[in-house]
DNA sequence: AAAATGCCCAACCGCTCTGCA
DNA sequence: TTGCAGAGCGGTTGGGCATTT
């Protein structure tokens, strides 16, 4: 990517076995050499970074250090709610594209954001025993994950009004504008009845292009579950395939679990951060319907 | 108290993409 | 047009820490 020169200081034909690359954790002094030097130089042209300042490294070992690690803009700690909510909402639309969905989240890292997924969400996946990507599990992230969270933030900033830990760009605004700025983002899908939405027809160019409401299922459920309604997934504008009304057409009264202490949030942090066994007992039934 | 197990995350690896000569 | 090198991305690994047995 560089293509601006190459070289300019050291050795352009020195093995790495002849510079004697370090690997594993970085040190202190590491850190501070290469701080400095891109607070000097710039960041950028990372093999030729790596030699000038001194560093027994390789320049991908640099560029991933300063990027994930060491840039005064990364935001260490948990992943808020918000961020929860947006990393469900992004990855079902792009999928594995950390880099993409990190760029929505200020200050976290494709890294991290991918190690949050691997870690978190696929042990939930686990724990229900059915594959990250199948349609049971987007389903339970749509329907009873991501509602919950919404509750979770609705919750929290009806107490506090507080944003502690929000992301930069959700910083100054209340939970509920946030998510909806979330959703926003991306537009208002109009979805005709019986469409059937795929990440292939919900992707993000045709947003762009379009400028139009548009979004996916899960950001049409965020959004108007915040709008306070919630007898809205009867009324969501998602096709009926994608629905989880019941052949009786009732909805599953299991997704509408009250909100007590048990059961309120099953998301990341202790002590609620796995599933109870009444969540996982009634989704396997639901998922059971599901397949009739 | 010690060993076993699980979890988390920083770092590495291999591949693809991009831009220059 | 082609080859090369740098940059970026997603997948994987390994070590440290916490929890469980």
């Amino acid at each position: 990517m560089d293509g601006h020169g190459r070289g300019g200081c050291g050795s352009e034909t020195q093995s790495e076995e002849e510079m004697d690359l370090r690997r594993g954790p970085w040190t202190m002094e590491e850190d501070l050499i290469l701080v400095n030097y891109i607070a000097n130089h710039g960041e950028g042209r990372w093999n030729s970074l790596a030699r000038c300042a001194g560093l027994k490294r390789t320049g991908k070992s640099c560029r991933l250090r300063w990027l994930n690690y060491l840039r005064p803009d990364v935001v260490r700690g948990n992943i808020t709610p918000e961020e929860q909510l947006l990393i469900l909402e992004l990855h079902s639309r792009w999928g594995n594209r950390w880099s993409k969905i990190a760029q929505h989240l200020p200050g976290r890292t494709d890294n991290e954001i991918k190690n949050y997924w691997r870690t978190r969400v696929q042990k939930h996946a686990k724990q229900l025993k059915c594959d990250v990507n199948s349609k049971q599990f987007k389903d339970t992230m749509r329907y009873l994950w991501m509602p919950r969270l919404v509750e979770r933030i609705r919750a929290a900033s009806a107490v506090s009004g507080s944003t502690q830990n929000t992301p930069t760009t959700l910083q100054n605004l209340p939970a509920g504008q946030a998510l909806t700025s979330v959703c926003n983002d991306f537009g208002v899908l109009q979805v005709e009845p019986n469409t059937n939405i795929t990440p292939e027809n919900s992707s993000t160019d045709s947003f762009a292009t379009t400028n139009t409401h548009v979004v996916s299922p899960i950001s049409d459920l965020t959004d108007y579950y915040f709008h306070g309604n919630h007898n809205g997934f009867q009324t969501a504008p998602v096709s009926c395939s994608e629905s989880l009304l019941s052949p009786s057409g009732s909805f599953y009264h299991g997704f509408e679990l009250p909100p007590t202490e048990q059961n309120v949030w099953f998301g990341m942090d202790p002590p609620e951060n796995t599933w109870n066994m009444e969540d996982i007992w009634l989704l396997q039934q639901q998922q059971q319907q599901m397949c009739l």
